[in-house]
DNA sequence: TTGATTTTTTCATATGTTGAAATCTCATTT
DNA sequence: AAATGAGATTTCAACATATGAAAAAATCAA
């Protein structure tokens, strides 16, 4: 389940013996597929293309390129468009990706950012979605220290009063934030909670200015928190990773120092569940 | 778009020397790559298989599945679980494979349209195209309801026997719908699936009169599911929407309710993607 | 019609892939 | 604890086949 971290760590196991994790790995790839795929990715990130250009911009022989495309095309991994001489990424692509998302809850592939999160940063690391405008916490990683934050997972917050929760509302488009804010009232937990709507919105602008969020004892006097937006494939922040401390651990400046495991962990889960970001909303 | 036809009949117009399309084909195809995507495809069927299993049932040495398998790990496109010791579809396949929905704006224009279809019937709401003789499912939004439908994107379902299949069936001109009832068999799902011509040549005629198709547990007992064309610039039908729940919720009486809004829905969609429906076909 | 452009095929050659067998590890059993 | 079994990697030599250059074929534009 978690081999996020296990890819980069040494701590691969498997029988056989060990891959020779330094510089060599490539000794053991097929060169022509790993040409052919780059071919299919590239050709994935452009909206279609004829093969001249590919083969043009890859710096590869028309000849190959094209028979690579025939190739994948006789699977229907790539399509053909006759009428305008383009090569398109094909439905078959479509469907064998998918399957990629049977095995994949969110919390199992969070499970191992999480921990090194926590690692990174000594302090508690939390997932979080948005569940009827509010932030329910699904899953997180203890820190050891003895003064700890505590989110029981399955709790709610609500959104305005914590940090993952103004990280997801910070990617939401304009209409549906306005909607929001009729909808839930910002009440005040502690003297520090936004309750105001403008000052919300202020807010808001400078999570994403910035690329996190910061819970700033908002919800719970002495604790700060530091949040991150997680994307899936369609560009919508559906999740947030935070770590949350007391304020006696957690000063003014680290939480610029932390917000860097932060956002990195975010984008590590992003990847992970084969989403991606956008640049940050209009 | 839909150069679907196009691939089988002679249409093809490309520059260059014309393929060999009879038989030939295959002169041009880089056997080790159409083999590495043959594997690629088989493990995408598979929940996460052993290499030793995989080269087992693919009749291939495991020497040779494992460089493949390493090479396209290298790229994402697979994963490999250490614990299980188990090869999965990877996050970049996913990336890759939904780009493909990205050529056509059909899936942006149908979210906030199946999202409302989904709030006013309060039922799962789907869009669909056909893709090889088959409806794919591209998008969905799904019911709060606690029983509900589900079609993973990227699932594919027979045309006879699902109600997006059926609203595109039937907007077919004869004659591909006759080459169509020629290649596919109309394979038995249920009790209740169509499984002679005639009588799918006769509920297709009801579809044209109502403008909305049924999906009676034809392919899944206990699901009824109601259905709408979507046509482009051209007025051809090039998608369909459907709501699809339990029999507990829609019984007989509510699929005349439902069929309102899904035919506003495909209306919309239509008009959303430039697109015009004519009169039904001749 | 001609010329320019792009795709597809041919062909000789070197490159790179392949499978068998050896090697190595882990997990389980003795 | 040591041995054993099962499965994963790597090595190696043979030879299949992928490769690019260039020719051929077809379309488009003028």
């Amino acid at each position: 389940m978690d081999f996020q971290e296990n890819a980069d760590s040494k701590t691969r196991r498997s029988r056989g013996r060990p891959r020779n994790w330094d510089a060599k790995t490539a000794q053991n790839t097929i060169k022509s597929l790993d040409r052919a795929m780059e071919v299919f990715e590239y050709l994935s990130e452009a909206q279609g293309k004829a093969l001249t250009a590919i083969a043009g911009e890859m710096g590869q022989s028309p000849a190959t390129v094209y028979r690579i495309l025939v190739t994948l095309e006789g699977r229907g991994l790539v399509e053909f468009d006759p009428a305008a001489q383009f090569w398109h990424i094909g439905p078959r692509a479509f469907v064998i990706g998918s399957r990629f998302l049977r095995r994949t809850s969110l919390v199992d592939r969070a499970r191992p950012i999480l921990r090194r999160l926590m690692e990174e940063t000594g302090e508690t690391a939390n997932l979080g979605i948005e569940r009827e405008g509010a932030v329910l916490f699904v899953s997180q990683v203890e820190t050891h220290a003895n003064i700890r934050a505590f989110f029981p997972p399955g709790s709610l917050s609500p959104m305005h009063s914590s940090g993952i929760g103004k990280a997801l509302l910070a990617q939401m488009d304009a209409s549906r934030l306005e909607r929001f804010l009729k909808t839930e009232p910002l009440k005040a937990f502690t003297g520090r909670t936004i309750t105001d709507p403008d000052a919300l919105r202020r807010d808001l602008e400078s999570v994403r200015d910035r690329g996190y969020a910061i819970d700033d004892e908002e919800k719970n006097p002495g604790m700060r928190c530091i949040a991150a937006p997680v994307f899936d494939v369609n560009s919508e922040a559906v999740a947030g990773i935070s770590v949350s401390g007391p304020t006696s651990r957690i000063g003014p400046h680290d939480m610029v120092r932390l917000s860097h495991p932060v956002r990195e962990a975010a984008r590590d889960l992003t990847r992970a569940i084969g989403g991606a970001a956008t640049a940050p909303r209009a």
